[in-house]
DNA sequence: TGTACATCAGTGAACGCGCGTTCACTGATGTAC
DNA sequence: TGTACATCAGTGAACGCGCGTTCACTGATGTAC
């Protein structure tokens, strides 16, 4: 057994911060995730960060592939709920990603979406992570799109969900509202075969 | 005359330093919009800022509008050009807006794609002009659509236009030429009755 | 036309503050005998 | 089983730095006579 417990401590506290700072970027951006902060949310002083992680530019890196891992797991969960319901899992994706509750959604959802036009400004490093979430999204919706829609599409789509749910959130309210219905109407109608 | 000189160096600078922070928000994003920094690039010191804004918000306030313009002005120019060889209005809203100049253009272009996710998250004062530049985007769009088109086509058209210049940013180089070919090919297939 | 004074756009030093990062230390937990 | 020592996750004070903002000042330009 030996230091098992004493790993086990220091990894639990590891995900802890991770989990906090994954909040932090997708409600407050890069520039609102601060060291301080998040070891507080973590429940720990900001002294011990750098035993967790080298800089806070590997703290982001880490939190945006964790960030994108929860959003796609959390997507996935809804989605089922609405298959069972017997929707299409096309219909699911964009009633789910185009929801109020995403649009609400401050410390939870995509980061493409979230963090879309700060993230080409960044570092080397989490760029890289970066291209990653945005491929991955495009994937989501490959593998959900019918198979005679040309390849093309899978990358207007996703290009479609992530613009819409930021610029419903700049509008907000009702004017958020109405914006993602006219875009959640307008995909399914042109994309899913079954409406 | 009395004093009308005195005032015109006055709007003179303070065009300058609209202009320096307009390029500033689109190249570094809100938080890269630094007094200092704007004000060195509009050929004078920091210490002047304050008696052109009152306060830094205020500038990113009417820097946002500025871009706005801006960019509204930069797009229909090279529209123009492209219709005069014979494109289409809308097509040629596509091929600009999802041009690889525009991908490129760090301190041009449109400011609800480069700023887009950092906006829901600012004070009450940018957020209003922000909902307009995105109004006005949608707006664009609408103008230029087919009458025979849906309402809710301008606000899908002008997310997905918006998505995909970032997502092609973030991705960068070849992979982020191929989206944006991807999605301008889908969108004139899509919406422009003459492709 | 020339001189003394007023105006005010812009200067630059200084401020307070928050941040990322460092580091000597603590104290709970584990190991050795 | 009990005692002395080692480990190391986490603490908290301190640092250097950049930023937005303030303010007493400058000096070019304009006005008054």
């Amino acid at each position: 057994m030996s230091q098992d417990a004493r790993q086990l401590r220091h990894q639990l506290s590891h995900e802890r911060i991770l989990d906090a700072a994954a909040r932090a970027l997708r409600r407050s951006g890069i520039a609102g995730v601060g060291v301080a902060e998040v070891m507080r949310q973590a429940g720990l002083t900001h002294g011990g960060f750098y035993a967790h992680f080298a800089s806070r530019e590997a703290l982001l890196t880490a939190a945006l592939d964790h960030a994108g891992r929860q959003g796609t797991e959390h997507l996935r969960t809804r989605m089922a709920e609405r298959l069972r319901e017997g929707m299409t899992p096309l219909r699911a994706l964009f009633e789910e990603y185009l929801s109020e509750a995403h649009m609400a959604a401050d410390d939870g959802g995509c980061p493409v979406a979230a963090l879309g036009s700060e993230l080409p400004r960044t570092d080397a490093i989490l760029r890289v992570a970066a291209a990653q979430r945005v491929r991955a999204l495009v994937e989501t919706v490959r593998a959900l799109l019918p198979p005679d829609h040309p390849a093309a599409a899978a990358a207007t789509v996703a290009a479609t969900m992530s613009g819409a749910l930021q610029m419903a959130r700049v509008l907000g309210g009702d004017g958020g509202s109405a914006l993602l219905r006219d875009c959640r109407a307008t995909l399914i109608e042109r994309y899913d075969r079954t409406a």
